[in-house]
DNA sequence: GCTCCTTGTGCGGTATATGAACAAATCTCA
DNA sequence: TGAGATTTGTTCATATACCGCACAAGGAGC
């Protein structure tokens, strides 16, 4: 079935180079096969062609992407405006603090670090620009989810799963659906230890000139030094100035 | 003429993805296909292929990428052994001597950063993991392209565009070779405002367990408070004890 | 209204995907 | 250790989908 415009070959190179995840650098060709749901001689010929453009390493039986893969994500970083235009208030935001402040979008199921200005590090994972977490247990992704409306946000809870990180976490889909809620109505979202023990973050969305919201900005700090209950005293006005600030110059 | 096991189309998708770059965040199709060297309509099948696949939007005049396409770089990131072995001891080098210190590894005539602890921002730039700076006039740069060879560094610098940021960057390709020849010898490199104004940093080659170089880690200083002069006196020490205590940890 | 540039669409030739069959390596178990 | 079993990598033929050209249609600018 021929869809006319669309490059079945293209997207099968794409799932091949997705196929190498978190804890799988080094990959043989039927460990891709199996992994992107292809044929191994079409694997073999994506990866070979991967190989020949410089963005993967073979070395007869294993592939490994190169940096030179960076290239394909960070065209999306250096051509966006959101992260350039945000990153100056993030860094003065989080000086001002003492504490990590990022900004993120969603994308399908998760939120996508897209500008992060980190400070001491707090959790056991290292986040960047590029970096992805569950919307559900993330004070931005509440956020966000939040922002699509009751029934975009439960289309999206649908498909996720929904996975206990701590004792804390929230993983039904009323609790979940019900803090939106709240969080619609008061306009900023507190995690208290959900993702990670010892981590609570709150985050607020970054509305546009026309009042949509594009993206959420957070603060994390240690639930040791700022516990859940001082999150919003502490730190709320700080970040509706800088939502506030960034709204007139975010399209 | 069928090269047999290369794949063409999925070449070239690629080819349009990189196609948005630094300054052209929304691209037509035309303007696509003339970055690309395609034709239109080959470039309008990738280009619909990746609306398709999520990867792109499309508003019926301009393609934009989507934070989906920053999977494709962050397989890399956190597949790669390296960034995840290094930032822990990023973190605690920054915190130590009170600047950023980052990593990176060469991709033909540039750097990669491929993990990053910044302190306070020093560079006009915003640096962070995925992001390139040409090799010649970074201090990361020297070192691993000292660590090529004579030949082999010859070869790069003749690929490429050697553009003066400032009045203090290195240039021709005679005085760079030396320059070479210096780090090659001393183990380590400092670049003295080459690449920006008011900005210092030294770089000392990371190797692995069999002795071959294959990053680099670098510490970065604003000038008025650290001159040129005293960035080997203050931050060569700590430097190679990060180097040394990787060593046997990197493969 | 005119031109110039851009976009969308069919069509033929050609390169590519497919799946099975073969070869080579690796594993398993005596 | 060695032979069979299993997985893996590669090759090949054919049916198919893709490439690029040329033409038609839609806007933009003057």
């Amino acid at each position: 079935m021929p869809d006319g415009d669309f490059l079945g070959g293209f997207a099968k190179g794409l799932k091949v180079i997705e196929a190498f995840g978190e804890n799988t650098p080094k990959l043989a060709i039927s460990d891709v096969a199996k992994a992107a749901g292809l044929d191994r001689a079409t694997a073999r010929r994506c990866l070979l062609t991967l190989s020949q453009l410089g963005y993967a390493d073979y070395d007869g039986k294993f592939f490994a992407l190169t940096p030179k893969i960076l290239r394909l994500g960070h065209a999306y970083l250096s051509a966006t405006p959101l992260p350039q235009l945000v990153q100056p208030c993030l860094d003065k935001l989080s000086a001002e603090v003492g504490q990590s402040a990022s900004v993120s979008v969603l994308d399908a199921t998760e939120i996508v670090y897209v500008a992060r200005a980190s400070q001491r590090r707090v959790m056991s994972i290292n986040l960047m620009p590029g970096s992805r977490l569950p919307a559900y247990c993330a004070s931005m992704g509440r956020v966000l989810l939040a922002a699509l409306g009751e029934e975009d946000a439960r289309t999206i809870l649908n498909q996720t799963m929904l996975k206990p990180f701590t004792p804390h976490t929230k993983t039904e889909i009323s609790v979940l659906m019900k803090e939106l809620t709240v969080v619609r109505l008061q306009g900023f979202a507190i995690i208290d230890q959900e993702l990670e023990l010892g981590l609570c973050s709150i985050a607020v969305p970054l509305t546009n000139g026309r009042g949509k919201i594009i993206a959420a900005l957070n603060i994390g700090a240690p639930a040791a030094s700022v516990p859940a209950g001082e999150m919003a005293g502490r730190y709320l006005k700080p970040l509706q100035a800088v939502a506030a600030a960034l709204r007139p110059i975010l399209y």
